[in-house]
DNA sequence: CTGGGATTGCGAACGGTTTTCAGTATGATG
DNA sequence: CATCATACTGAAAACCGTTCGCAATCCCAG
């Protein structure tokens, strides 16, 4: 069974080799923003030869063909996600680092008319947001006033 | 002559060190978002003894004393600004280099209603817009229609 | 002035990523 | 289906920004 990138791959004339299918197949099974680390633990689950060198460079490859998107959520290390046609942002939960993808049409023409405004025309862009949900941010609150 | 830096460090009780007094004459005089090697670059001007190590602490002590703020601009590498009381972000001429501060109070409503929405508080966030200016923009066009 | 804790410079260590190089697999070709 | 140039791989070393350990030095309260 050829997965949904490894199709995605082939269309775009990239070889593939065992190590390649196999990233491909544990990019389209997951559903979180994996870094390249944990992308090797789950490709070395399928076929343990596959080395940490060659996810780096799968990924980058990936990256190049618009494959998929390299996410900076500035912990250091890169994630990855499958790409998608429409613009979307990330949430950051930090109290459990679960991550929301959300999307703004709004938000997308306020940024494009402040550039404009500034004189630039926009070729990239990143907002996150870091946040804790609204009911344990009432125990942050709590815990304030706890504070001597 | 003590910079406005110093005097911040002072009134927030930190240990004035030469090196200190060095490095926050360099970061009072900076009006761009000098990374690390390039602080101690200009401090190293004044006073050839100061070690990078230095530098490098110092820099943390700063942001943790809110006398600095880090900005990462995806580059890899730590870049800091004087902290500022309002919210502002970044617009990268990614011809130059060039970074631009912005504010925008309609933007910080909307994402804090879309993190209200998701049942969040926000608790961080940045922005960044990559850009090229528009002027220049015509000449991407140009270049497009040329490429066969 | 003096003492002792904080700070410094140096170099080694670190974590994520890239590169080098020799060996191996791929898929276009005959 | 075998051949072969070429691209790819694994392992280890190199890299780059940053942090750490340690002995020497500095700052400033007493």
């Amino acid at each position: 069974m050829t997965s949904r990138l490894e199709a995605l791959c082939m269309e775009k004339g990239l070889k593939m080799t065992g190590q390649r299918r196999v990233i491909s197949q544990v990019l389209s099974e997951a559903d979180d923003h994996p870094d390249v680390e944990e992308v090797h633990r789950r490709a070395a689950q399928i076929d343990p030869r596959i080395s940490i060198a060659t996810v780096y460079r799968t990924m980058r490859l990936l990256e190049d063909a618009q494959v998929i998107e390299r996410v900076d959520l500035g912990d250091g290390r890169a994630r990855y996600e499958e790409a998608t046609a429409d613009h979307h942002h990330h949430l950051i939960d930090t109290r459990t680092g679960r991550i929301i993808e959300f999307a703004s049409p709004e938000l997308e023409a306020m940024k494009e008319r402040i550039a404009r405004e500034l004189g630039y025309k926009i070729v990239g862009h990143r907002l996150e947001i870091y946040g804790v949900p609204l009911d344990e941010a009432d125990d942050d609150a709590r815990d304030e006033e706890k504070r001597p």
